[in-house]
DNA sequence: CAGTCGAATGTGACCGATAACATCGAGGCC
DNA sequence: GGCCTCGATGTTATCGGTCACATTCGACTG
């Protein structure tokens, strides 16, 4: 036995191991077809003797392409960012590339360009920018780099390709779930202003609201936390004439439900109540939570596809915008008939 | 005006630009000290006005190293994974290293060497494995590649420098605070089995009472989700003699306040509940939940400046165990004093 | 049977940076 | 003044791959 090799193997370690010349080996390891079977059979024999592994950064220097797409994020500790970024990378791994991430501080358009920026400087083949704000979307207009990108979750007029899910229609889902219940009309406790989701929710519960003829209540403004939802929720329980509440995320959900057992409202005999992302949790909490289910498996697939499109070839040739991803509800006990005398 | 350049600026550029070589560029770069000050003035004028960006991979093709840190993680949907990989972003991006992540799917040996296989291939400089199960601590032990490495919350006895909140000593802040308001003992909620962060916190919980003399009771199996936490809510609220209860996460103490909530017993006057990570959550639930904070920002400039202690030569010099991070104690209305009878 | 084609393989340049060594003056010392 | 040192800069090799082109050789064509 030889000693363990102070260095790692290189191309012409294998090259020479095989009896072929270096590039040779590098055709093999590209798949390239004309080699021929036996030749190939020999030269993996080798990689595979001396563990060789392709340098990364050698391969991208040549071929002036690397196998890392970058990750521009905001708040990964929410659900639905997090959820995204999951997918993302697990759809890259199959797909051979790795995943660099920058975290942004705060969402304004020097955060997102500088961010996209460092990782231009890693040399990613592409930017998946996730970065839900109007601002941001707004920075997104004006990128420095020539960086392949594309972005989640946001419509605002870019010329960038955009993967997201449809934000407008599954707010018509919980909010025709609790019509076709037979609730006269339903209420909103909203995300924060400047969110683009939170703008598209609003507007799918408006639209489904007034396609059916229905009052439309005043939005009660929330902002993603439960807390929220519970000041919302302790509003709410003095007003009879409310019987179905849908709100825009499932953590707003949970804190409106708390305050409502608290006040002895009974959800759903009492008040419907509907969230957005089906959380983990949402199944456990007591009642278990009706809600909108968005498939950030299905983000994370479409947003490398949509890269990967981007590396053939046609670079600003066409900025397809991408079908939204379609998300469904999941009726669980927290929405019912409405209580018989309303 | 001069066209747009089709393609980026590279260092002969800038020194052509500046009248100096290319090496002289690389030294302003690279703050190399002979440099006269003219020179290195004339330089940073012509990066600036080409607006050259080094390229990653050449640097680390040509040095050996590179400026990016690879991230093995699991299940970044939970709070405390997701808070450590922000906490070492953001420790990362201020060293002036980027971050790239792999997330395994199933923690097993098998899966962690091949994680941190992926992360090698991409020329990273180090790696973080966050990976608290106990068979990924076994996997660590046998990391086929040379990449200097530090594993977060696995004290498994690896050769590998470690770095950790001191999970025993906040579970004995939790149960010494209960103690202290005059609980005669303490139950136990606890996390997975296989969980190293589950075991600590048995293990500190045990020691406290044990310290003080006061009787164990058995503990009740959790699972880190709301609905084990439910679950032994309902359990134990049938059980007068149980006064306080510290749980093993924030989640599950959510679980339980709403069972108990719902079998009418009052939370703190009834029994008193303790979590733990201090999850943004904690301090909306009803009532705000007493937890142990874990300092996750922290843990990631931890796990950087171990790393960065790596690359500084001492390789295999020094498996420095480093210092456990301490937790606090965040006191808020779900824990009091026990009820006048017991 | 010479000429052509294409599959299989080899040779050398090149990607864009850093490392190692060379060079060239200016100043200090004996 | 010659020699040495050291600061400032330039020249060339090098990292480990891929790309473009050259070469070889057997098969097919007219």
């Amino acid at each position: 036995m030889s000693q363990q090799p102070a260095r790692a193997a290189v191309i012409r370690d294998v090259a020479r191991l095989a009896g072929v010349s270096h590039q040779t080996v590098s055709r093999v390891l590209n798949n390239h077809p004309s080699v021929r079977e036996e030749t190939r059979e020999r030269v993996l024999r080798a990689v595979t003797q001396l563990n060789f592994r392709p340098n990364a950064m050698a391969r991208g220097l040549a071929g002036r392409r690397s196998r890392v797409i970058g990750v521009v994020s905001f708040d990964t500790l929410l659900y639905g960012p997090a959820a995204t970024l999951l997918g993302l990378e697990r759809a890259a791994r199959r797909a051979g590339y790795g995943v660099s991430i920058v975290a942004l501080e705060q969402l304004d358009r020097a955060g997102v360009a500088e961010a996209v920026d460092r990782l231009a400087e890693q040399s990613v083949a592409g930017v998946v920018i996730i970065a839900p704000l109007m601002t941001a979307a707004a920075a997104v207009h004006s990128l420095p780099t020539g960086v392949p990108a594309v972005v989640v979750e946001s419509d605002a007029g870019g010329d960038l390709p955009t993967v997201s899910v449809d934000q407008v229609a599954g707010a018509r889902l919980a909010v025709e779930h609790l019509l076709a219940l037979g609730h006269r009309t339903v209420w909103h406790l909203s995300g924060p202003q400047g969110w683009l989701e939170a703008r598209d929710r609003v507007d799918g519960w408006r639209q489904a609201l007034e396609a059916a003829g229905r009052p439309v209540p005043p939005v009660l403004p929330g902002d993603w936390s439960p807390r929220s939802g519970y000041e919302a929720g302790l509003r709410l329980a003095g007003q009879t004439e409310v019987t179905a509440v849908f709100c825009a995320n499932d953590q707003q959900a949970l804190g409106m439900l708390r305050a409502l057992h608290e006040r002895a409202v009974r959800v759903p005999e009492d008040i419907s109540v509907v969230g957005f992302d089906d959380i983990p949790e949402a199944a456990f909490l007591s009642p278990p939570l009706t809600t909108v289910r968005q498939d950030f498996d299905e983000v994370g697939r479409r947003c490398l596809a949509a890269l990967l499109d981007l590396f053939g070839g046609n670079g600003a040739a066409a900025p397809v915008r991408h079908p939204r991803v379609p998300p469904s509800l999941v009726v669980r006990a927290s929405s019912g008939p409405p209580p018989p005398g309303r």
